[in-house]
DNA sequence: TCTAAATTCAGGGTTTTTCCTCTGCCGTAG
DNA sequence: CTACGGCAGAGGAAAAACCCTGAATTTAGA
């Protein structure tokens, strides 16, 4: 795969501090590697991003402004299916990781790992294409053994279920909630129930909770 | 304050990579600092700190595991009221920022500053012991000139009251909130109506919301 | 094309929430 | 002693939330 004696990379992640850091840090365990650029998010990383040029790997955060991590390895797959991607995140969420992986990642770091494991990751990746560590493999099969219980499953609602869900997660009456979305009241006592039933909540409450929890709605 | 050639260091981050990244980023920036030792948390850092040799300043993060940096920061003005603490954190919340301020921290870098910030703040602290930037000021006079509008205004709350939010942040009714509470419901109906005047709310949706946005419940 | 599922809405009922006012109790500052 | 503020609680009523069953329309699949 690689072909010159570097290692070519970039970085996507919206904390200077951290990146340049992360920087110095490659280059102490890993000479082989040369930093190609920097991006702030997905958005900066599509303007800085060189088809003629392109990194081989690249590191990813996950929570970043505009466009984040879901989204630009999306983006990735479907225009550079050839970058690899590491994410290196402090996100130690198990859907959080499975979903990573689901869109192919080459490997996940924890921000907290040692810095040798960083050098690790990124050689393996250069040579063998991938590094998935005991941490992440074992999420992952916990995740296949465990396919949806305990509420985790991943419920998909329709456009009109999700808007209902952000009114709901507010001071608006059902009655505002339906004048709002140009339905019945009576509708509207339809999404909450079938929302009631599908997401085993008994109320209001409970629903806004449910939305909080899975960053349906935007609490700040 | 610093009698010896070199700016002692220390740093309290659970992201290991960050702190390693850091660590060498700051020797790149500014090599009279010696970093004496590095924790995971405030609760790491207390069996860490050798009052013979006590670090001149403290690069601290403010989300962490077990022991995060307001506890920390509050722990260290009462026992190590010498040691000066620079915050590198992610958070720009404004009431964050102050609220730290308050604490007596010596400066607040954002983790997207340049590195070369850095080391003019670390600079900074040591000769003059402390180093506020615009974006600080910056916050602090516009928490000064709108002291409490907009639901920013820091509330208390008795025993009885934080009991009953975060029963309200539950599926129970307030029969059975007050039933838990060894109150009468009707005691529990005081209770919410003075705490939607206080909070100005209007439902209870809108005291989860509030409860969700200012951490008084733990979401996840 | 016929059927099944999803969507939208109605009627009518129960329960819960919300909002008034008003009563004691207790401690304490004047 | 007494006025005042805070806490615990009562009665009653209106509004909102919740929960059925049923029915028309539209959509999707076999």
């Amino acid at each position: 795969m690689n072909h010159h004696f570097a290692i070519d990379l970039a970085l996507v992640d919206d904390h200077k501090l951290f990146r340049k850091g992360l920087i110095t840090l490659i280059e102490h365990v890993n000479p082989k590697c040369k930093i190609l650029f920097e991006a702030d998010d997905g958005i900066d990383l599509q303007s800085k991003l060189n088809p003629k040029s392109l990194p081989e790997i690249l590191l990813m955060d996950i929570n970043m402004p505009r466009m984040n991590g879901f989204e630009t390895v999306k983006w990735l797959t479907e225009n550079y299916p050839s970058i690899k991607v590491l994410v290196v995140s402090m996100v130690e969420k198990e859907d959080t990781i499975v979903q990573m992986l689901k869109l192919g990642v080459r490997g996940y770091l924890c921000k907290d790992v040692e810095p040798h494991e960083l050098g690790e990751a990124l050689a393996s990746i250069a040579s063998k294409g991938y590094y998935y560590t005991d941490f992440v493999t074992g999420k992952l099969v916990h995740t296949l053994q465990n396919p949806d219980t305990s509420g985790a499953a991943h419920h998909r609602f329709s456009q009109h279920e999700m808007d209902f869900i952000k009114l709901a997660c507010s001071e608006l009456t059902y009655v505002q909630i339906a004048d709002k979305m140009c339905l019945s009241p009576k509708t509207i006592d339809g999404y909450r129930n079938s929302l009631f039933e599908k997401l085993e909540v008994k109320s209001r409450v409970g629903l806004v909770l449910y939305a909080v929890r899975n960053n349906l709605v935007s609490v700040e």
